[in-house]
DNA sequence: CACCAGTGCTCGG
DNA sequence: CCGAGCACTGGTG
């Protein structure tokens, strides 16, 4: 069986076998492309997988092809029926990176931390923190959507519409 | 050293 | 109450 996944420099097809890839080259899956999702998301999205595990998602990218496993999670995230991610993940960063992106992962589904709740948890900067979150490689699955400033949404790196959809949507009014 | 997805403070509307 | 300016912050390349 062949599937259709794309390295990022060269579209053209490789085959890998979703979750089962032995192989060490780098493999793009990307999804979205119109209706793939629900209509009214702020724009598409695009997951790559390497060796079987998940090690990015993208927001806001406009190509097509995800993984079956991955597509299910998160269509059923999408329409509020999902509140974890079950698939398998890697996740890449350095060791205060991944520090901080595991306090995240505690926050509960609907819920904020602002930067600083999470920077005075790791004893370190409320700035240390959102320069962590911009470097989040997983969103969603890492939710940095659920860490806001003390005023007001603080940053995100797909752009404030998603932060907003996002929280929106955990909140249940969507 | 110069960036930053932050925060608290101080002014002036 | 709001916004602009400013100092301070701590990890990163």
């Amino acid at each position: 069986m062949r599937d259709r996944f794309f390295h990022r420099s060269d579209r053209s097809q490789i085959y890998t076998p979703f979750m089962e890839s032995s192989s060490n080259e780098p493999v793009i899956i990307l999804s979205g492309g119109g209706d793939f999702f629900m209509k009214d998301l702020p724009g598409n999205i695009s997951v790559r997988v390497e060796n079987g595990k998940v090690v990015e998602i993208k927001l806001g990218s406009d190509e097509s092809n995800c993984p079956p496993k991955v597509k299910k999670e998160l269509e059923e995230y999408f329409s509020g029926k999902r509140k974890e991610f079950s698939f398998p993940v890697e996740i890449r960063g350095t060791s205060f990176q991944k520090k901080v992106w595991e306090e995240v992962r505690k926050i509960p589904y609907g819920e904020t931390r602002t930067y600083r709740e999470i920077a005075e948890k790791l004893n370190t900067s409320p700035r240390a923190v959102g320069q962590a979150l911009a470097k989040n490689p997983l969103p969603l699955y890492i939710p940095c959507h659920r860490v806001v400033s003390k005023r007001g949404l603080g940053g995100f790196s797909a752009g404030l519409e998603w932060k907003r959809f996002l929280i929106d949507l955990e909140r249940g009014s969507r």
